[in-house]
DNA sequence: ATATAAAGTAAAATAAACTTTACATTTTTT
DNA sequence: AAAAAATGTAAAGTTTATTTTACTTTATAT
C-alpha cells in the first residue's frame, strides 16, 4: 500500500511532529507511514485524510502486492 | 469505529463466506468486523470498500470514542 | 421435519500496528 | 559556522488485527 501523507504534509506545510500531535499519534508512527514501513488501521487512516481534506482513496492507494 | 458491511453484504446478497473469499480474508473476519470487534486495516477497508463501490468514508465512520 | 448452509462465538496462536526511548543525520534558521 | 528543528532509524515492548480450529445456533431449502 502506498500513500502520500509525505506530499500532503508538504502542501499543509506541517511537520511530522506536529501532525502527529494533531491526529494524536507518535511521530515515529507518521514517519514509519510515510517511509512505508506499515499499513495504518482504518481509524488511523480516515483521521489522516480528514486532516488533509482528502479521501482515503485519494491519500492511500493499494498495490500488486496488496 | 463503525461500518456498513452487514447492510452492504444484504444489498449485493452475499454470504459472509463469499466476502470473505472474493477479499481474501477469513470467513470469523468479516464475522468480527460486522460485530465490530474490531477495527480493519487500511488494506482491508480499501479492498471492501472497492468490493462494495463505495468510497471507505461511506463504508466506514469515526465515532466519538475514535 | 430434516438436511444443509449461513451466521455467531470463542480460545489459542501468530502477525502486524503502534508506543516509548534513544540516538544519528539532515535541514533550516540565526 | 553554530544552534536548533526536523527527519531517519532501531530495538524492545504493548496492544490489536487476523487466522485457525472448532463448536453452537439460526435460517433456508428439500
Amino acid at each position: 500500500m502506498k500513500n502520500k501523507i509525505k506530499i500532503a504534509r508538504a502542501i499543509k506545510d506541517v511537520t511530522q511532529g506536529t501532525l502527529a500531535d494533531e491526529i494524536g499519534v507518535s511521530r515515529q508512527t507518521i514517519n514509519a507511514l510515510e517511509k512505508g514501513k506499515y499499513v495504518p488501521s482504518t481509524v488511523l487512516a480516515l483521521k489522516l485524510a480528514a486532516f488533509f481534506g482528502q479521501s482515503v482513496e485519494e491519500l492511500f492507494s493499494l498495490e500488486d502486492e496488496d
